[in-house]
DNA sequence: TCTATATATGAGTATATGCTCATATATAGA
DNA sequence: TCTATATATGAGCATATACTCATATATAGA
């Protein structure tokens, strides 16, 4: 097979596949994305039951939400956090199952 | 919904996924394994068609290999490489097609 | 308005990672 | 055995990343 008979993935599709990935590569934001894809929650609920700092939680809290796969609402003086990318959560649990059967 | 309703992810499924989404994160392993799950070969063509330093390819595919995502043959003095994880390279795939339709 | 609580964020630091460069290893052929 | 070619690997370096600490911001209630 020769360089031009390869299907190629263009440079911005190989930047948002591993900008995606990256996301999913950090066990604080896998366990935090799979909290959040059970039930939406405010922040101080996620740093309770993870047991994971305040201020680090809203750091991933604020990167997660840069990439657009939460999303959050405000009620009173808490802020509630929902996953807002079924597909990316698909590819966690699938990998999930993955890690979780081998 | 209280800590210990929640369905928790064991500390080694958070690595195990840490660690494949960590391997799929990277711009170079990502297009080398692209390219090997379209057909085996040698590092030599993996090294022109995607034009990356030879040593480079090398370290990518001994990081893959470590992690059993390809494995490899010789063939006289080349080593021809190839796929060994359908499941990661599946889980590769459905992010390129989120990646191009979104 | 003052305080308490919830969350966000900037700075700094330690570690991880991906490259290059140089070199080692392995095989084929003269 | 000597050389050429293919691949692997160690060291070093530059960058990215995930945390902590301190502090800022925002809202509710007294």
């Amino acid at each position: 097979m020769e360089a031009h008979e390869h299907s190629f993935l263009k440079p911005e599709t190989v930047d948002d596949v591993s900008r995606i990935f990256k996301a999913l590569s950090d066990p604080t934001r896998i366990r935090i994305l799979y909290m959040l894809s059970q039930e939406e929650c405010p922040v101080s609920h996620i740093t309770e039951v993870l047991d994971i700092s305040q201020s680090a939680v809203s750091h991933q809290l604020s990167l997660l939400r840069t990439m657009k796969l939460v999303k959050n609402r405000r009620e009173g003086t808490t802020i509630i956090y929902s996953c807002d990318d079924d597909h990316v959560i698909s590819l966690l649990k699938q990998a999930i199952r993955h890690a979780e059967h081998c």
